[in-house]
DNA sequence: ATCGTGTACGGTATCAATACCGTATAACCA
DNA sequence: TGGTTATACGGTATTGATACCGTACACGAT
């Protein structure tokens, strides 16, 4: 076997930040820090369904939608997102996603995943909290995330004016620059 | 060749973040991530030392330093940092390190870099796009960055404006998150 | 020499965001 | 049991953002 892949491959799983590798949303392969971060061993983990990786089935079916439109347009999406690790605890996440078939761009995904921490001390997002989070950083309006969510726009704007409470900001772009620049856990 | 090691050398090369591996400072393996983001071809980048991809020596030194003593302790590191592009164009990244080689942190590192500020078909920003987005992300109006500058609000609104277009995103929120997530270039 | 782009500014119109006022329920915690 | 917080929604008032209309100048490239 040739030393050049073998040297890839090894980068693979030394990696610092989890990688993921998904044929229609069934992982097939990822990285020592991958099964790490969300508490498996890698030999379990191949093989599953990405379902268990997500707090929700509701949630899992969320993400599966909101990046095909940027991956069918530039073949690479990233958010923030949500993950649950094998003892239930959630784990907020920086998502990177590069589709090798743009056509399908589930058929086969190369993802990168980094841990991110909240800017405050400690004070985590709730549900919803993350929900608007991540309408907002896709530029939705509030009546937007409304009809995604099913709520009254009125609602969202109470859930963004907490936010901007929390973390002490003027508004949602001084929240958005604030929520990108979050330090890495550990 | 084991078909175990092949795929994980695949998911390293399509990885969506910019992946390299170094032994004392000198660049021994990459992804095609990592090489488009500074403007090479892998073959040319393979072999040669880091300080080419850093502004000056000085941050060269200073870079190798930083890290050290998290990486004795921790075995990993991570900080934002700027890299330079062959075309002298600067890079500002988030940087993670981990080694392999705890006693010696520099021996062996397998490292990602994600870039933080997109570049947008190579293309920079102008200073006052660059100045109107640093007010932005302290949350400012167009009237107080108006202000700040010394210019009109409504010139500010002008330069808002080509930047969402050059983006192509919505409004000022979307703008935010993508500048800090931008979408691996290619 | 014209064309494109960045810069700079004015007006106007519309929609979104934000900040208040209020009510109500459910969960949790001391 | 009362206090706090998150959730959810309504109204209203003000400010901000965005999208158009227009003009003008400087600069570099074709």
């Amino acid at each position: 076997m040739d030393d050049f892949t073998r040297k890839m491959a090894q980068a693979f799983d030394a990696a610092p930040i989890g990688m993921a590798v998904s044929h229609h949303r069934v992982l097939s392969m990822c990285n020592t820090s991958f099964a790490e971060m969300l508490g498996y061993d890698r030999a379990n983990l191949l093989g599953q369904s990405f379902r268990i990786l997500y707090p929700s089935h509701a949630e899992f079916d969320r993400v599966r939608d909101i990046g095909l439109k940027a991956m069918e347009e530039h073949g690479s999406y990233s958010d923030e997102r949500m993950m649950r690790r094998k003892d239930g605890v959630p784990v907020w996440c920086r998502f990177r996603a590069r589709t090798l078939t743009p056509g399908d761009p589930l058929g086969h995904l190369v993802m990168s995943f980094a841990p991110i921490r909240d800017q405050l001390d400690g004070a985590q997002l709730t549900k919803r909290e993350r929900e608007v989070l991540s309408g907002l950083s896709r530029g939705l309006t509030s009546k937007e995330i409304g009809r995604e969510l099913g709520l009254s726009p009125r609602t969202i704007e109470d859930v963004r004016a907490r936010l901007l409470r929390k973390f002490e900001v003027k508004n949602t772009s001084e929240l958005l620059s604030r929520m990108s620049y979050a330090r890495p856990t550990s």
